[in-house]
This record gives C-alpha cells, structure tokens and sequence, in this order.
DNA sequence: CGGGAAAAAGGACATTTGTCCGAAGCATCG
DNA sequence: CGATGCTTCGGACAAATGTCCTTTTTCCCG
C-alpha cells in the first residue's frame, strides 16, 4: 500500500550532493501541499526522500481514485518524461515531505551517463508495472472487506495513517461502504 | 485494450537478423497455445510480431484476470528480468502468434549495450504503468456499461476478436453480468 | 433430417455497493 | 453553558452485480 524504494534512496542519497558533477535539488513540502498537477507539463522527476504522498487520478466527474501512496525512495514524474506528456495524475503530500529533484535534462543525462540509475529506473518501473496488476486483479476481484484485511495484512497501521476518505479512494468505494465493512470487521473482531 | 508498440516492432523487425551480431530467434504459436506459465521462471523476453495473445493472472480460487491483450509490438517477461523473478501471470495466444525470443543474457546485454533498445524498453514500461493506472481508476469507478462503451470507443469490433469470457475475465465481472450489459446495450440501440 | 451433447443466454433471487439524507458527536465562540 | 456549524456515522432504500440453475441455441454426427 505505502510503497519504498530502497535501492534508489540509497542511490539518491548517496549521490545527492554531486551526481556527476551536478547538483541535487531536495525540497520540502507541507501536508496537503500538492507536488505535481495533474495535466500540466512535467519538468521535474521527484524521488521522495522522506515522508508519504498520495499520487491520485481525478476523474472528469470530480472523483478522485488513489494509484499509490510514495514512500521514501518512490519516483514520480518519471512516466512523463518518455512520452514528454502532461502529468495523468496529481500528487500531494500526505505528511511532511522532503522530495529531491531532478529536472527534466538532469534525468536524461542521469539515465544515459549512469548505468546504475538507469537500471534503478527500469527495475522501479517494472516493479509499478507489477504492483498494478496484483492490485487491480485483487481489487477486482474481492469484496471491499478482503480488501480492506489484505491491507491490514500488508500494513497493519493503515488506518492510523491514512484518512478515511484517502482510503476509500484508494479502494475505489464510496465512504459509505468503507464505513459498513469496516464496521462488520470490528463486530467480528478481525480488525482493530 | 489490444495494446501495440509500434517503435519497438519497427526496431525488433529492423534488427531481427542480427541485434550486435547475434541472431533473434522467432517462434510461432497456434491460437489457445501457451507462450508463458504463470510462476516459472523466466527464462525468455518476448515481444510480439504479429497476432494477439491475451495476459492474465490467475487467483488462487481460479479466476482469472486479463491485464493486457498484446498485440505486435508489446513485449512480456521483461518485468521479471530486472526482479529475478518468477512469472507472475500466464501469456496464452488468442490468434497465430508470432514472436521474437531474447534469451536472458541477450535482453541484458542489448540493454546495456544498445542505447536505443534500452530507451524503448524504458518507454514500453512507462506506457504500461500508465495504461494500467488509468484502466484501473476508469473501471473502478464506472459500471459495466460505461466500460463496454469505452471499449467500443476504443476498438469498435472489440466482440469480433475477443471471446465473451475473455471480455467478461477483463472486466473482472462474471459472463451473467457481461451478458445482461450487452443485451441492455443492444436493447438502447447502443452497441451492435 | 433428427438426436444429443455442449455452449450460450437468461430468469429468479441473494449479496454487495451506492445514494440520499438525517442523527450523533465534537469543536468553537459568545 | 448552550447555540452554531462542521464533520462523521449510519439507516433506509435503490441500483448493480453475483450465484445458481433452467431454458434456448448451436453444432456435430449418424
């Protein structure tokens, strides 16, 4: 559900101060602050250092549907730049959130200079890629309650962590939904 | 929902007969055939030259989901390659089926090698990622009709090419359910 | 052409989820 | 303390989808 990416941290990390030569920008956001718009020009990639966000979809009739929640490590803005398309998603800091950020030229010099990078980005992909199709697969096919016990299972704390309504976006429900399964999960002792 | 790559095609046509001196092998499959088994490992990337093949991921209680309908161009078994892992869904052919095959090492070394190839793979990921991103959100949070329609938007004689359980196995809905949307489709004079 | 098996369609009812809205809880401020 | 507004929760009903099983259609082969 909240999602890292370890390798890359470290990369990032490691390679903050100078990465080939050059400077990496970190920036700080607060909660609610919103990171990247969505239909707008992507001009930087952004790999969270610190803190959760929520990277959502908003729909034309205004419901918004949560693809994943970064975590330290996490990439966005990166689908963007190979296809040099508007955002197809938004993104909004959740917690506090430190990001650092590559601009556009920074990430494509990166991504051909340095092997290692480049294998990080592809694995990252890949693992995106990967983590959509168990998700939408599961999601589809179960009732909003083994969804909600797959989550516990994966991360116990979610609903300390996540609000309600993030939630129930993320499940693709209505709160109201959310609010009955849960409740027959605590009247059955399964959660809580 | 069927899903090409025309870069990819070009340049895997381009290089068939040798990528930096090796041979691409090609290999042909009957309609129904398995091309990859769902949790082996894999040993081959796959990218399509012509038909169609559909990938899906199979539950533990036997349903199973359709990611992807590969049409020329797409390539599977990639996502396991940068994880060393096992395959996590099944690809099985829907037409004659021609395919390029890359051995393991032969996908690793055009990656680091070919500069170009290793773009294309980079943006073959990122359509994936984004092709799912939003087929999840619109499925999530549009009925069965509305995402009949869509398809037929998207690929007018969808019903000619692909089976009702296939349909019904991509939309994650039983065939009663797939059955009564389209026979209310028809009635409104909206599909047919 | 006819019989029988298999595939496809659909009826009836159960379950899940959505919609709408009122009730209950909770903070703020005079 | 009590009025006010905001947020959260849940009741009642509607709509969508699933389950189960019967009916209808298709197709094959004698």
């Amino acid at each position: 559900m909240i999602r890292i990416n370890e390798e890359l941290l470290e990369f990032m990390n490691g390679a903050a101060l100078s990465l080939q030569g050059r400077f990496v920008a970190e920036r700080r956001f607060a909660p609610r602050a919103v990171v990247l718009e969505q239909g707008v020009r992507v001009e930087f990639v952004h790999i969270v250092k610190s803190g959760i966000a929520k990277c959502y979809l908003m729909e034309e009739n205004g419901a918004e549907f949560i693809q994943e929640f970064f975590g330290a490590g996490e990439i966005f803005g990166e689908i963007e730049m190979f296809h040099d398309e508007e955002s197809f998603g938004a993104v909004e800091a959740l917690t506090d959130l430190v990001v650092y950020r590559l601009s556009r030229s920074d990430f494509e010099r990166l991504l051909t200079e340095n092997q290692k990078f480049n294998r990080l980005i592809l694995k990252g992909l890949a693992a995106k890629v990967k983590y959509k199709a168990f998700r939408h697969s599961f999601h589809q096919l179960n009732p909003i309650e083994t969804n909600l016990l797959r989550l516990k299972g994966q991360f116990p704390d979610f609903l300390k962590v996540i609000s309600k309504p993030d939630v129930a976006n993320y499940l693709g429900v209505t709160e109201r939904s959310l609010n009955r399964s849960l409740k027959s999960l605590k009247e059955r002792k399964l959660i809580e």
